[in-house]
RNA sequence: GGAGAGGUGGCUGAGUGGUUGAAAGCGGCUCCCUGCUAAGGAGUUACAGGAGGCAACUCCUGUCGAGGGUUCGAAUCCCUCCCUCUCCGCCA
């Protein structure tokens, strides 16, 4: 959430930045608004504080005897009675600005940050470095070819249980998920992560906090009888297991690592990635999460992004690492890193991890705080995927496939899978 | 699903209409005392918004699950909702 502070001082800065992201916002009425709102603010806290004067003049005189229906007394009860009038009329005017204020802000993305290259669209985005040598070549398959010729998944009676972009890993194909999210989970913890299994439904004031809602309705699946959403992300968990905190200084910085299922309606991708493990309905995801203090979440930031691709180094996956322009950014962030990782048999690269610096945005929505003396501050929060295991799996597929239609299992991996090779 | 109990500060727990943002205890912090430790003493210890001052800080308003209502005045009375706990039933 934007700082409605700043968008009364300093609107123009916000409309830049808001600018920057391709939206063209003129916040002169919110402005207005929220300006209206404090003065109402101000004028009713004066009238209250006459209205506490007069009502403790009243008990003052009616223990010191005078009587409680005298002339006096109704005086004094009488002014009491207009000033509830009074302020009666301003709380319903400060509350239709505030819903009205709430509902604009909240529909807002975070401000990209000053290095956040400008730009429309994902052709904008920066490459900022590359790791690995890409397999390229005309024989490489892709990987729901391989995943079919070895039996790991099943699609149609997919459709049968759920829908389309549903999966069913089988044998080998489930044995390799599990192996890769011990996988992750174990690295990331030997590095200092607490690990974590959220719920995966979530209340509706957990998806506002993190930045799902109220945007972004149409891509969760809601739960018709309950207030509960499952969650497309375990970010959503992550930020509300400190929502409403204030959490001590020294606990700072607090790194957790939550393998979790996601699940996304993938509206409007009608037609795209139909095949394989790329684009589903619900897909496995480990995911890093911080919560520092604003003096540390830049460092914060190129930390968790090494976190995330010191995964891809171990299973030998070369990928990319792109700055994401000021027009692909997500809602919450206000700088993302995505990491691609390299599929020879689609002969490109593919977003397997986003690393996002969120700074104070889902911070202030979710009230998630510090207190360094005596001063409470907003935290800042962060996020990677650690990664996204079904697109892990494609790629460690494709780039481990060999001619005779076996798959090479990274040496790092085969602990967890517990053979060097995926054979029919 | 049935029956009951309850939601107060970091925690325990008082408080049923009038300086109660809230007793007491525990915990935390600061200082004092003490050869060290233990014990002891004094003080301090919620959050949000706003006004004023460079600042330390001072002041105002709101907040005792949430939202309404009664009243000059509500943690305290009334209504609605939410949540938690216990017992029974059911169940992985």
């Amino acid at each position: 959430m934007l700082n409605p502070r700043e968008i009364r001082e300093n609107s123009s800065f916000i409309e830049e930045g808001l600018n920057r992201r391709g939206l063209k916002v003129n916040l002169d009425l919110l402005k207005a608004h929220s300006k209206k709102l404090k003065e109402l603010e101000q004028q009713r806290s004066n009238l209250q504080a006459e209205g506490n004067a007069v009502g403790k003049e009243v008990g003052k005189q009616i223990k010191a005897g005078k009587q409680p229906n005298g002339d006096e007394v109704a005086l004094l009860r009488n002014k009491g009675n207009s000033i509830k009038t009074k302020v009666s009329l301003i709380e319903e005017e400060e509350k239709t600005l505030k819903k009205l204020i709430k509902e604009q802000i909240l529909h807002y993305p975070n401000l990209p940050s000053s290095d956040c290259p400008d730009g429309k669209n994902e052709k904008d985005n920066i490459q900022i470095r590359t790791w690995g040598k890409p397999l390229v070549g005309e024989d490489f398959k892709e990987h729901w070819q391989i995943a079919e010729e070895l039996g790991l998944l099943d699609t149609e009676r997919s459709v049968r249980i759920a829908k389309s972009r549903f999966v069913t890993l089988l044998g080998q194909g489930a044995k390799l998920e599990r192996s890769l999210i011990n996988f992750m989970l174990d690295m990331h913890t030997s590095k200092g992560y607490k690990e974590v299994l959220p719920p995966v439904l979530v209340n509706t004031a957990s998806l506002e906090g993190s930045g799902q809602l109220p945007k972004f309705a149409e891509e969760s699946f809601r739960c018709s009888e309950d207030d509960l959403w499952l969650t497309p992300t375990a970010e959503v968990p992550l930020t509300s297991l400190h929502r409403d905190e204030i959490i001590p200084f020294e606990n700072l910085p607090i790194k957790y690592v939550a393998y979790s299922p996601c699940f996304r309606r993938e509206a409007g991708s009608y037609g795209k990635d139909t095949r394989g493990l790329i684009r589903l309905h619900q897909f496995n995801k480990v995911e890093l999460y911080w919560f520092v203090d604003s003096a540390n979440s830049n460092e914060a930031y190129k930390q968790i992004t090494e976190d995330a691709e010191a995964i891809l180094q171990a299973l030998e996956l070369p990928y990319r690492v792109m700055k994401l322009c000021t027009g692909d950014l997500g809602f919450s962030a206000s700088s993302t890193h995505d990491l691609e990782v390299w599929l020879p048999g689609a002969n490109s690269y593919r977003e397997i991890s986003s690393c996002s610096l969120c700074d104070d945005f889902q911070a202030r929505r979710s009230s998630i705080r510090t207190k360094k003396g005596k001063q409470t501050h907003l935290v800042h929060t962060l996020n990677a995927s650690g990664l996204a295991i079904g697109r892990t799996m494609a790629a460690v597929l494709e780039n481990g496939q060999q001619s005779d239609g076996t798959v090479k299992i990274p040496e790092a991996l085969v602990p967890y899978f517990g053979k060097p090779f995926l054979k029919s």
